[in-house]
RNA sequence: GGUCGAGUGGCCGAGUGGCUAGGCAGAGGUCUGCAAAACCUUGUACAGCGGUUCGAAUCCGCUCUCGACCUCCA
């Protein structure tokens, strides 16, 4: 039906590339995880969800993916030199609590948010406190290569000199005269050689709490590293794709790269996939901001931005509806409207599971409906190949959803599809759905059970045309946020919007 | 300042040269005890000005507006 050649955006070329995998089936992906200091926001799900999709997707055309995705649980420099305070421990300090406390706090939340959100897990989660070693021995192997130099207990990448070897700026087209002219005088900068060139491991002050030794002394790991050390040791030298948010572009995955052609003497990755950012009033979402939103206010409905709590799948199908390359910006008007949407979808992919085909004679098959749902069915898989393109993927579900629809409640026949069609159309739109596109349904609190006796009285009632006690469970079960459907010739019911 | 990107109908949001995006909201209709749902019909959108072309939302140029990165950030 759909071969299996998909399109990736290569932020390294800047355009859409064939897919080939460096060692197929096996497909080897990393993507940058939170820094567990704080709680997940919005952002961090439209990374999550987008990497989460790139998964399901290849595993589907039948890649055996190891997904890495790491937890950077030591904090990332403050800056480069004013007190080179650890992310992790100032929250630590903050709250009393040990800085590994900290951190495990939020990987958990983290995780909870993740879930309710249907991420698959990755197939590796590693910490980077629990990588000390292998950063250690990368500093060691850079600094042998001559490509960083250590000053005062610290080791920084000698930028210059590795532009001389490689070009450096290549992912995130920077030109390093550019970079010297244009960066900052720091204040108090004085141990760098150049103020482009990063840490590799930063000395600890006393009072520092996050600290490991080192042949340089007391210090800890520099930014950019971990993700070297954790990607090459899960996935090799030169795995398949890297993944994260367009902010990381610049200066990290720029490190990245040269930190990989520095020890390993290659990129890291073949594909560089960047998600944009949520906005919120036209505005990135972000720590730095302070404007942004967490998932749990989200799902409680808990910030002054907020009209109403929006579930998680409400927030999932959100995302999926603009392609992971755009920016997307929140708003009450388009989270309900999303709300609309996934609800539609769900309760299309109920009615799909228990639709069956049935035999009416006479029935003639009808070619141009036939058409219609093969068009959309291989579009929807073309949407996907392309770039991940899952907002379009949606609008083609949409299409085949109406014809799903149009069965069950019996405007439209079956058998004008013919039986091999419309099985392949149920169980294509159900595999995108939950599979592919990972919407699934939320579960009401009350037993089905009694939902479909409540459904049986009400039927009776109805023949025995007591509406008195028809409209009084439909305004029962309407208040449970159930909606009941009277059709000719069965009753249904579905999740009010 | 440098680099990059964006401006699509009431709202959200796909679409990169001719072929219906889709959703939400609105209008009309079918069905129906009433409703709801579902389905059908309906909306002459592509920031502005030029240019290329038989033909542009889609390519090129200019203008305006907005954003991102350059500092931790998904």
């Amino acid at each position: 039906m759909h071969s299996n050649e998909i399109k990736i955006y290569n932020t390294l070329s800047r355009k859409k590339e064939i897919f080939e995998a460096l060692n197929p089936p096996f497909v080897g992906m990393y993507v940058c995880g939170p820094t567990v200091y704080g709680d997940a926001h919005l952002g961090h799900s439209r990374a999550a969800i987008t990497f989460d999709i790139v998964y399901r997707y290849l595993t589907y055309l039948g890649y055996k993916v190891r997904y890495v995705r790491n937890i950077t649980d030591v904090g990332h420099l403050e800056a480069d030199s004013d007190d080179g305070e650890d992310k992790i421990a100032k929250k630590a300090k903050l709250e009393q609590l040990e800085p590994m406390e900290v951190a495990q706090n939020y990987t958990d939340s983290y995780h909870k948010d993740m879930e309710a959100l249907n991420n698959l897990k990755p197939s590796i989660e590693p910490r980077a406190t629990g990588h000390i070693p292998e950063q250690i021995k990368l500093v060691a192997d850079i600094l042998e290569e001559g490509l960083a130099y250590e000053v005062n207990g610290s080791v920084y990448f000698d930028v210059l000199k590795y532009d001389q070897q490689k070009k450096y700026g290549k992912l995130s087209g920077r030109v390093v005269e550019e970079l010297m002219s244009g960066s900052r005088e720091l204040e108090g900068q004085t141990e760098k050689r150049n103020p482009i060139d990063f840490a590799l491991w930063k000395k600890a002050s006393p009072e520092h709490l996050m600290k490991w030794d080192s042949p340089w002394g007391i210090g800890f790991p520099g930014w950019h590293l971990e993700c070297t050390a954790m990607s090459s040791k899960y996935l090799g030298k030169q795995f398949d794709i890297h993944g994260g948010g367009m902010d990381l572009l610049f200066p990290h995955h720029e490190c990245e790269i040269a930190q990989g052609n520095a020890c390993n003497h290659t990129d890291p990755a073949k594909y560089w996939m960047h998600n944009n950012m949520i906005t919120i009033n036209g505005q990135k979402m972000g720590k730095s901001l302070g404007n942004f939103i967490t998932l749990q206010q989200l799902f409680n409905g808990n910030h002054d931005v907020l009209e109403q709590a929006y579930s998680p799948m409400t927030i999932r199908y959100f995302i999926l509806t603009a392609h992971y390359r755009s920016t997307l910006d929140f708003s009450n008007g388009a989270l309900k409207a999303a709300q609309k949407g996934y609800k539609k979808i769900i309760n299309g992919l109920r009615i799909a599971k228990k639709l069956e085909f049935t035999v009416k004679e006479g029935v003639p098959l009808d070619t141009d409906q036939v058409n219609q749902v093969e068009q959309n069915m291989e579009n929807a898989f073309r949407a996907m190949a392309d770039d991940f393109n899952t907002a379009q993927a949606i609008g083609y579900l949409f299409n085949l959803l109406k014809k799903i629809n149009s069965v069950y409640t019996g405007q439209l026949q079956a058998e004008v599809f013919g039986k091999e069609v419309f099985d392949k159309m149920v169980s294509t739109f159900i595999v995108l759905v939950e599979d592919i596109l990972g919407l699934v349904e939320e579960k009401p609190d009350n037993a089905g059970a009694m939902l479909e006796t409540l459904l049986k009285i009400y039927g009776q009632a109805k023949q025995a045309r007591d509406y008195a006690r028809v409209d009084e469970i439909r305004t029962f079960l309407k208040e449970m946020g159930i909606v009941v459907k009277d059709m000719k010739d069965k009753i249904d019911w579905a999740y009010e919007e």
